[in-house]
DNA sequence: AAATTTTTTGTAAATGATTGAGATGAACAA
DNA sequence: TTGTTCATCTCAATCATTTACAAAAAATTT
């Protein structure tokens, strides 16, 4: 049977003292006689009490609990940035109740209210954007939110993300000092930032030199549709020679085609480049190279906005880049020119 | 500026009734007149008012919160098994705070004692066993508990798991069946249920042909310790032809050690057995024969122990053991004896 | 139309904490 | 002793709801 609830007022009694003395020992503000903190303390223990969060935050208007949106997770970068996320929060005192977002656009503004319900004190979004009106109403109720590698156009919420156009250009300037000259791209989903800025980057790096895409198929960051995107740019007799993959996830399905399906070597026949730097890009299967999206420091870029908007509401809005250094692996040539 | 929260005393002002109608409105118990329904929705509509669900919560005295524990998201069953969990108890009008467990055991009693303090309505741990007594008190508290992919050997808290024995037992028989008898096993975490039941189903499939290990090293779910593990097992002359490995996460470092580390060929020279079908044992890279742990169906069972738990408190513990299918791919031998 | 039942409504008391205002008392100086 | 200061404490209001109770209104029966 659920035992009752052990209450403030209950420990006030076994102490011999006032409800708000126990309020005052527990909340660390109120000041406290060391003799009553060890009276209260020693009751509480004896009663098992512990605080209720809900009460104090009805009160004091903080949760303490920051919203997390996301829309699925079975791109490998989420999960870890997930569990960094949560474990440095945990550390400050907040805690993140989670969400996922479904994919039609029209359920989010109901996932959103329901955040607010819960009277979360931030938000962070990852792989998800909200419209500048969604933005705009959390932003008026005073939820600070922080988008996590998406970028905001309407520069309503604050954002943390790689440099992805910096990304995109190193990747093209890369093929090209490799002596490639085929250079394809097989996009993400068109609606994502991500997507946008990392393709720019790419094109702007090869135009540098003078040079346009070869061919293109959109990957819609999905693996069935990244290996459909494959089969595009390969079913033809003008192969390209190296494929920039707008993320990991769709490179690992993108190389098991050329390899398996194609029967070409990698980096020999065609080479790879993705983006993100997951873990599975490092096995040795694979060794993809690509472009570190640094999960670490975004997570705690986007915490320190989060908090520090949460601490000071008047804050200015923060858009955060962070470099995503290339990681070169087996998957590119090393040789400046072909032979 | 954070702009004054509407509360249902000011829809009650502007639509001229009690705030009592209001809360009578909002919750789905209370009766009331279409008349007042209408007004109190059109005013509340006009200020944007919904409950606040902490409020209602401290005096309901359930928070529809279940608060899920998990150590680690790096094995990429957790990150599916929590989409799944969130996304299912969103559809009940519940919600998931996430807690990481740190690999400290001391660290779990606080960690429930926080989550406690949130009065979630339920708890799941995933990856990670509670004391018997730390079950205990949840369940003295109130606090129905699930624990997924562990039984308890306490027998306090709920367990919902694939059937482990059974799928150990069915990689040993399926070796014998395509002609090993080197066979080797590669262990996870020594205090997991998981592994314990794997291992002992395997022996036990392994002894009802008269065999007993070749040879045995731990891995501890862990792609670093697992390698280390597959060269332990294959630094010598005497090597195994099949490896059983705890999980799949480690069974792609242990096949990557085998393939690039000592040039052997899958499943040709060794075969290879995992554990849990991830989403990556499917890529053709791997293409790893495994014992399917139904993520979908586990999670089902979950939540409908919880749930049917949170509301019917008196209700008798259960563990729920689920099929793990083998999911043959191209790790294994197909023909049934050596040549 | 009166009596009865049913439905709706408002009042007020919870829920479990925080917190400002004032009361208490100890410590100290004059 | 008296007055002053200061830390500590208690009281009571507050947060935004739900909900028991009783009163009022509406619907139904006689």
């Amino acid at each position: 049977m659920p035992q009752d609830r052990v209450t403030s007022i209950d420990v006030a009694k076994e102490a011999g003292v006032s409800q708000s003395a126990v309020s005052r020992v527990f909340s660390q503000t109120g000041s406290a006689s060391q003799k009553t903190i060890d009276k209260v303390q020693k009751a509480a223990d004896k009663l098992g009490y512990r605080p209720n969060i809900l009460a104090r935050s009805l009160i004091t208007g903080k949760s303490r609990i920051i919203g997390l949106l996301v829309a699925y997770l079975e791109n490998y970068f989420y999960p870890e940035a997930v569990e960094i996320l949560s474990r440095e929060l945990q550390k400050q005192g907040y805690h993140v109740l989670i969400f996922l977002a479904s994919n039609k656009e029209s359920n989010l503004d109901n996932i959103v209210q329901e955040l607010l319900d819960y009277q979360v004190d931030g938000i962070v979004t990852a792989s998800v954007s909200m419209s500048s009106d969604l933005a705009q109403s959390c932003q008026s109720a005073g939820i600070p939110v922080v988008m996590f590698n998406r970028i905001d156009e309407s520069k309503t919420a604050n954002s943390v993300t790689a440099d992805n156009f910096q990304g995109g250009y190193d990747a093209a300037r890369y093929f090209i000092e490799t002596g490639h000259e085929k250079i394809s791209y097989i996009a993400g989903w068109e609606g994502a930032s991500t997507q946008r800025d990392r393709e720019a980057g790419f094109i702007e790096g090869l135009s540098q030199s003078g040079l346009t895409l070869h061919s293109r198929a959109a990957g819609d960051y999905d693996q069935e549709r990244a290996k459909q995107a494959a089969h595009l740019l390969f079913d033809t007799d003008d192969r390209p020679d190296a494929v920039f993959v707008a993320n990991d996830h769709m490179a690992f399905a993108v190389m098991d085609v050329i390899r398996f399906d194609y029967g070409l070597s990698i980096p020999d026949d065609v080479a790879i480049i993705g983006f993100d730097d997951v873990p599975p890009a490092a096995w040795p299967a694979y060794n993809l190279t690509t472009l570190r999206q640094p999960a670490n420091t975004m997570v705690q870029a986007t915490i320190d906005t989060l908090i520090s908007q949460i601490e000071e509401p008047q804050k200015e809005r923060t858009d955060t880049i962070l470099p995503s250094p290339m990681i070169i692996r087996a998957t590119t040539r090393k040789t400046p020119i072909k032979a």
